[in-house]
RNA sequence: GUCUUGUUAGCUCAGCUGGUAGAGCACGUCACUUUUAAUGAUGUGGCCGAUGGUUCGAAUCCAUCACAGGACACCA
């Protein structure tokens, strides 16, 4: 039952006090003139006045109320709003009569929002404040806030609760604020780098783009089941044989698997695809993209990532092949030889699914060997063709595809190729898809003949990219968890009615 | 999915080899007109995550379940 806990139930109490004596607890009228932040930029010369004070000045600030002093006929209390935190100093004297004794002292308490008009001083103490001659209450708090000094630490709680998290915790405010700048400078440095931002269908019929098991959904009017996307890029090559040669998308993909650290079974990616370029373009693009961010973020070039710094000057090219020896230390001899290689990793204590074929088998070797080593940013290049069912050929070897993934930090950051726009050689490949789906592979692709027939019209040769923007802003935040960068990371259902609603 | 560690007051946490629940903050009452996690006095507050079991007796031991954190596996 909502309210029943006896702290609620006193401040119900309070608010209905308030009431009786004419107060509204949820007053719906602020007169709200300055933010905190500007109300102490703007009052900063006071301590240079004389008294330290200025009564002709005259502000109303709003915010929450954080902490609380009551000292008999006056107190301080610790204001914040989304700016910034004031101190308010509140005397008896300087307010209507009784109002001190019988209204706030007695109703008002930590939680509130309320509303302070008044004139700036300093304090013994050297603390600019604001001299309270003005008082509303705006909004009652009847839920009382977890404890001021630790404030709220349990993850569990924090990521359900996420509100008291951000009330409580004005560095999870400044993480998301992060998120949100990141977002909006993508947004921007391909706009002014000519893309068309475009929005293309979250609900799919075949879910294609990527290797990924979909969500399912069912379209009662048309009695079809969708799959939830789990990547926009069929769509977006679709623009691109359209006829639009620069076109981007921020937006959720939806992928059926497990949770963790890094993974959210929705997460934002930017995709953007660009006619007549190749990933080698892509390349440039990508490093002009990362230092626009440093600079409009302010970012050093050093960042720190937990125990790691990343040198975000150093940006490294490195085929896939040459990795396997350079930085993953596998014999060299070995790295083109199925047989070898199946050999290597028995003898290193890893085992792989049986039938995988050379590149895959690659694909593992730099799995386990390479990945977690690569710490300053590095384009990993000339992935096999048997993991980049979409990338093009190389012209100089058919075996390898124009690709990179951009790792950082251990962890891969973005994902981009020069397209394929063969339609004979994207049919073979959505094939051999099918093959492995066939075999049990439940994450290979499907086929999608309208794609198909979409390249059979033509699509200009173009290079595209995918960036996580979780992983991104992870990255530029200093945070280890995608949940500490998702307001509202997926938790399961605390009550077991909610799981078991499905099992009719 | 596997392993592992947690779950005690609104919040942060104690509670040993079983004997019937503790602190700080918050809240109530009193004092206090320049405090900074204000201070001093005093009081209220708990189905010890859920269900079973062992026992004369379980927050404590055992089992199952739920949720969460971490690690591994899969993936972005």
């Amino acid at each position: 039952m909502a309210f029943e806990n006896k702290f609620v139930q006193l401040r119900i109490e309070k608010a209905q006090t308030l009431r009786d004596a004419g107060i509204n607890p949820y007053c719906n009228h602020s007169k709200r003139n300055t933010t905190i932040k500007k109300y102490l930029n703007v009052n900063s010369d006071i301590e240079h006045k004389e008294n330290k004070r200025d009564e002709h000045r005259n502000y109303t600030v709003a915010g929450r109320i954080k902490l609380l002093r009551v000292m008999g006929k006056a107190s301080f209390l610790q204001l914040e709003d989304e700016s910034g935190v004031l101190q308010i100093y509140v005397a008896r004297d300087h307010l209507p009569e009784d109002f001190y004794n019988d209204i706030f002292k007695k109703n008002v308490e930590v939680g509130d929002i309320i509303e302070v008009g008044g004139y700036p001083f300093v304090t013994g103490q050297g603390e600019l404040s604001l001299h309270a001659s003005e008082f509303k209450l705006l909004t009652k708090s009847i839920a009382p806030l977890p404890e001021k000094f630790h404030g709220i630490t349990d993850k569990e709680t924090r990521y359900r609760k996420r509100y008291l998290d951000l009330i409580m915790n004005a560095d999870v405010r400044k993480t998301f604020q992060i998120r949100s700048k990141v977002i909006s400078l993508t947004r921007r440095f391909f706009e002014d780098k000519g893309f068309l931002e475009v929005e293309t269908p979250m609900m799919h019929p075949i879910a294609g783009g990527a290797n990924a098991k979909p969500f399912v959904t069912h379209h009662n009017a048309l009695g079809i089941d969708r799959f939830l996307r789990i990547a926009p890029e069929l769509y977006l090559k679709r623009l691109i044989v359209g006829g639009f040669e620069a076109v981007f998308e921020i937006n959720r993909n939806f992928r059926n698997e497990g949770m963790d650290a890094t993974h959210n079974p929705e997460f934002t990616s930017i995709e953007f695809y660009w006619a007549y370029k190749t990933y080698k373009d892509l390349i440039e693009i990508t490093k002009e993209y990362f230092l626009y961010l440093f600079d409009h973020l302010d970012l050093p070039m050093h960042l720190p990532y937990g125990d790691l710094e990343i040198d975000f000057n150093k940006f490294s090219e490195v085929p896939l092949i040459e990795s396997l020896h350079t930085i993953g230390e596998v014999p060299s001899e070995i790295v083109n030889d199925k047989e070898k290689i199946l050999e290597f990793l028995k003898s290193k204590n890893i085992s792989v699914k049986n039938g995988l074929s050379l590149g895959q088998l690659q694909g593992e070797l730099f799995d386990e060997f390479v990945e977690h080593k690569l710490i300053n940013p590095t384009f990993i290049t000339e992935y096999p063709v048997e993991i980049s069912p979409l990338a093009r050929r190389s012209d100089v070897n058919p075996d390898i595809t124009e690709r990179f993934e951009l790792f950082i930090a251990g962890r891969e950051i973005a994902n981009a190729f020069s397209e394929l726009n063969d339609p004979v050689d994207q049919y073979e490949r959505f094939k051999s898809q099918v093959e492995s789906k066939e075999c049990g592979d439940d994450e290979a692709h499907a086929m999608d003949e309208d794609f198909i027939e979409a390249l059979s019209y033509g699509m200009a040769p173009t290079a595209g990219q995918g960036i996580g923007i979780d992983r991104l802003v992870m990255l530029l935040t200093n945070e280890h968890s995608i949940r500490d960068v998702l307001l509202f990371p997926a938790m399961k259902p605390v009550h077991h009615e909610e799981l078991n609603q499905e099992k009719e």
